[in-house]
RNA sequence: GGGGCUGUGGGCCAGUUUGGUUAAGCUUCCAGGUUUGGGACUUGGUGACCCCGGUUCAAAUCCGGGCAGCCCCA
């Protein structure tokens, strides 16, 4: 059973996750490395099927809740990129310039306020226009100066901004709550990836945004990994662009602006982090490329008929939107169910002479051990066995955050909390520019960081801050990150 | 940001210390045969020294630079 592999994963996930999360990309055929440009990937059909879908459940429900999609082009010239002060200092440094075209250099997007805004300005100018909300699907270029890994530190970012703009300030506050609510949805009700919301410090905000909210979600060697963040820009923007629109009074106001990022690529590494284990890839059923394979076992004299069957069941499942493929190859059916494990695909339908005479099939399901039978005529019941099949991958990652999140009273506690790999949660003193030098020795000294106070749920705090003694105003989460 | 290690067929790797014959092995892949209920066996075949420059009669091997990857520290 546990025969050491060929092709297989040769490390374990929880003995050393980096290079498990290495092997799988490249075994389970998901991204290749070898065009060899630093920060770069190329995704192969299985993740870029697996993204497809992904970016269908987010663009839907961003629909659901009044967005619009755009296209916005990949470049922005110098001048508009540099029309907001914090923005150019937080970006210019990453940014990929083109050479210049005329007077004027361009520049790689890096991200797309500055694009967005100044067609606020041209769109908008009444307050019957508000709000504005729109997104668009696609790449943003960021030339990070770290050490790059493969899908959780890129410098091409495949993700979706959305980029709203409001009469209010009250609105746009609402708004950076829906998108947490977006990213509940879909990141953890569907793909099963649980996640604190955060309120970054100030210190740590987008560079240009009043205040940004992070989702913070646990690798499995216990560092967080920043997902699907959202911004209220405030008025920063807009005064930056005078992208101004009339009030109810006839008076000239500035829009109010905020801007959500899921990135796909980011979120894969967590789909794969999260639910993999060590025979490969698990993917929820709600994305898998492939929900369903059906693996014919047959001799010469029976091949013909056992496919023959095989087909109509495929056709079956593909008709009540089962996204089902049959593995009709010559390979021998072990080492078919091996392939089929390491790619991640939730359910495997087998189909010999044995099923025939039953009129039932054997049925294995990715994250469980015990075979189960399956009456054909009830196959149906494989749409039920799905949803309960991602309750499970989401119940088995909410136990795993649940765990790891620690009350520390003192530093010592802390120190212990962050050595274990978990997150520790402390009484700390401000995450205004006050708070700043606490931060920066738990950084020096513990290596971790201050992530920010929840952005969800109000957190009382008492008694003092965890570093420097004074009042304690927050609760703050503070961990490893990558 | 600082330091270290590495780069050989599609994948894993031997050979590099001490430069010298046809660059070995496993795996994948291709063709044939026997097989097919948890990674089959067999015969034959294809396929490689990261890039640029230097040293040398001679470079996978030594030197410099580039590119890329990995690890440690901040």
């Amino acid at each position: 059973m546990t025969k050491k592999s060929k092709e297989g994963l040769s490390v374990k996930k929880e003995e050393n996750f980096s290079e498990w999360f290495s092997q799988i990309l490249e075994k389970a055929e998901l991204i290749d490395l070898r065009l060899n440009m630093k920060g770069f990937m190329v995704f192969r059909p299985l993740a870029a099927m697996t993204i497809e879908n992904m970016f269908k459940l987010f663009e839907e429900e961003l629909q659901k809740k009044s967005h619009k999609p755009t296209l916005m082009p990949l470049v922005i010239p110098e001048a508009n990129l540099k029309q907001e002060s914090s923005h150019v200092k937080g970006f210019t440094p990453e940014v990929f310039w083109l050479k210049e075209i005329g007077k004027e250099k361009l520049a790689l997007r890096p991200t797309s306020e500055t694009l967005y805004t100044p067609m606020f300005k041209l769109w908008v100018r009444s307050y019957r226009d508000l709000p504005l909300k729109l997104y668009q699907r696609g790449s943003v270029f960021r030339l990070d100066t770290k050490a790059t890994r493969p899908l959780i530190r890129t410098r091409e970012i495949i993700w979706i901004e959305a980029h709203d703009a409001f009469a209010t300030k009250a609105e746009a506050e609402a708004q950076v709550q829906e998108d947490i609510n977006t990213t509940e949805k879909i990141m953890h009700q569907k793909l099963g990836i649980p996640f604190l919301a955060i309120k970054r410090p100030q210190w740590d905000k987008f560079p240009g945004a009043e205040y940004t909210v992070g989702s913070d979600v646990f690798m499995p060697d216990g560092k967080l990994i920043q997902q699907p963040s959202t911004h209220l820009m405030g008025q920063k923007f807009s005064k930056a662009f005078e992208a101004k629109f009339k009030n109810i009074k006839g008076k000239e106001e500035y829009l109010w602006t905020t801007a959500y990022g899921p990135a796909m690529s980011r979120i894969l590494a967590s789909i794969i982090s999260t639910h993999g284990d060590n025979q490969g890839l698990i993917f929820p059923f709600c994305i898998a490329p492939t929900q369903t394979i059906i693996i014919p076992i047959y001799n010469a004299q029976n091949k013909n008929k056992i496919i023959k069957e095989s087909n109509k069941l495929k056709e079956e499942l593909n008709s009540i939107g089962i996204r089902t493929e049959i593995d009709a190859s010559e390979k021998r059916p072990g080492e078919k169910y091996h392939y089929w494990e390491l790619r991640g695909v939730p359910f495997r339908i087998e189909i010999g002479e044995k099923e025939l005479k039953t009129k039932k099939v054997t049925l294995s399901t990715r994250n469980i051990k015990e075979k189960e039978t399956l009456s054909i005529k009830k196959i149906s019941k494989l749409k039920e066995l799905g949803i309960k099949f991602d309750t499970q991958l989401k119940e088995k990652a909410e136990k795993f955050m649940k765990e790891r999140v620690i009350n520390s009273k003192t530093k010592k506690e802390m120190i212990n909390v962050i050595k274990d790999k978990k997150v520790a949660r402390v009484n700390f003193c401000s995450t205004d520019k006050q708070g700043e030098k606490c931060a920066e020795i738990i950084e020096k000294e513990i290596n971790a960081e201050v992530r920010g106070t929840l952005a969800n749920k109000k957190e009382k705090a008492t008694g003092k801050c965890i570093i420097c003694g004074k009042p304690a105003k927050e609760v703050v989460y503070v961990g490893k990150s990558y």
